[in-house]
DNA sequence: CGGCAACATATGTTTCAACAGATGTCGTTG
DNA sequence: CAACGACATCTGTTGAAACATATGTTGCCG
C-alpha cells in the first residue's frame, strides 16, 4: 500500500495487481508493484485459511501454535513434546509477542496443556493434547486442498523461484527482529 | 503457516524461511514453502511500514485510504476528488469491508472530510483535506526510503519476475471477492 | 402510491493484536 | 542472604478487525 494508489506509467506490463484491484494502470515503480503484490497475495491466501480455520474455532495464529506443538511432539516421541512459550514465539510464521493469550485459548478449548517447569519456575511448558492432534488431523485434508488450489497455476519450478525471490526480497526488511540463530530443534514430520 | 512447522526433507535447498525462523529444515513441500515465504515477507514489510505510519497517527489501512483520496483528487484537479466509500473499499490493497470506520478516524484527525450526495442520499463522498495532503507529503521520503531499503538486494528484473509469479500464484486464491472488473478511473500521479 | 428488493453506509458486538507494565523467578554480586 | 538486573510469563488497557445487522435511500413493480 505504500505507494498503493499509484500512477499511470505505461511500459510496465505485468498488469497483475493493476487489474485485480479497482486499479487501472500498472504501477509507476516495479518496487511498489512487487510490494503490493506481496501484501495482496498474502492477504488473499490468509483470508482463505482464516475462513477454513474459523469454522473449527481456530484462528490462523492458534492453528500455527498447534502445528508447532505437534511438530515438537513428533520430534520427541518418548515425551509430550513440551515447548516453552518463548520458543513458540520464535517459530511462528509471523512473530507474535503475545504467546500467552494464544495458549490461553488453546487451553480453554482443550487443545493444549500447560505445565510449570520445576527447575526454572519462570518458564512454562506447553504441549498438545490428543484432542489437539485429532483436530489437526481433521483439518489436514482441507489445508492440503487449499494449498493445491492456490498452486494450481504454478509449476514446482515456479514455486522454487518464487521462494528464492521472496527470500532475497525479505533480506531488506528492517524488522528482522527475533531472528536469533536458534539452536537446532528438529521438529520432524509435517 | 498452514504447513508452517514442517518437516525435514533434504533436497529442497532454498533455505530461506527455514533459517529465518527458529526453523531448521527446508520445507517438505515447495507449495508450503512458497506460501510461508509470502506470508512472512508480507508480515515483515508490513511491520516496517506500520511502524513508520504509526509515529504519525496512521495505520497502514488509513494511510492507504489517504493515498486513494489523494490519487482521486489528482485525477480531478478542478474539483475535490471526491470518492464514494464503496470505491475506496475496492481500491484498497487488502480489501476492507469496514470503510466507514477508517474514514471516521481520518475525519476525526482532520485529514479527510465527508459530504452527502444530494442526488442519491445513500452515498457519501469522501475527499482529502489540505492537512491530509501535507501529511502525505511529509511521509513520502520515509516511504520511498523504506521501499528502497527493502529492494536493496533486488534488481529491477527480479522485481518484475516476482510480481509476475505472485500474480500467477494469486490466481488460485478462492477469496477473489470484491474484484469486479471495475471501470477505469485513472487516478493520475503517484 | 404502497410494498419490496437492491443498495450504501452506519452501528453494535465480539474477538483479537499491540504496547505497557506488573509479577514472580533466577543468577550473581557483595 | 539482601540487592540488583536479566528474564519468562502474565495482566490490563486500548485500538482495530470481523461479522452480523440496522438504518436510511432508491428504483421498480403492480
Amino acid at each position: 500500500m505504500p505507494g498503493g494508489p499509484s500512477a499511470p506509467s505505461a511500459s510496465t506490463e505485468v498488469a497483475g495487481v493493476a487489474s485485480d484491484i479497482g486499479k487501472r494502470t500498472p504501477f509507476q515503480c516495479p518496487r511498489v508493484e512487487a510490494y503490493v503484490n506481496v501484501i495482496r497475495t498474502a492477504s488473499l491466501f490468509s483470508a482463505d485459511f482464516e475462513r477454513l480455520f474459523r469454522s473449527h474455532g481456530l484462528s490462523e495464529a492458534t492453528y500455527n501454535v498447534l502445528r508447532i506443538l505437534r511438530g515438537s511432539k513428533l520430534a520427541d516421541p518418548a515425551g509430550l513434546g513440551e515447548v516453552t512459550c518463548q520458543r513458540i514465539g520464535e517459530q511462528m510464521v509471523s512473530p507474535v509477542p503475545d504467546v500467552t493469550r494464544l495458549v490461553d485459548r488453546l487451553e480453554r478449548q482443550g487443545l493444549a496443556r500447560r505445565r510449570r517447569c520445576e527447575r526454572d519456575r519462570r518458564v512454562v511448558y506447553v504441549s498438545i493434547t490428543p484432542e489437539g492432534e485429532s483436530l489437526l488431523d481433521h483439518l489436514a485434508p482441507g489445508v492440503d486442498d487449499q494449498h493445491a488450489a492456490h498452486c494450481a497455476d504454478m509449476t514446482e519450478a515456479d514455486l522454487r523461484r518464487l521462494s528464492a525471490l521472496l527470500t532475497a526480497f525479505r533480506a531488506g526488511a528492517r524488522s528482522t527482529r527475533g531472528v536469533r540463530p536458534g539452536q537446532s530443534n528438529p521438529n520432524s514430520k509435517d
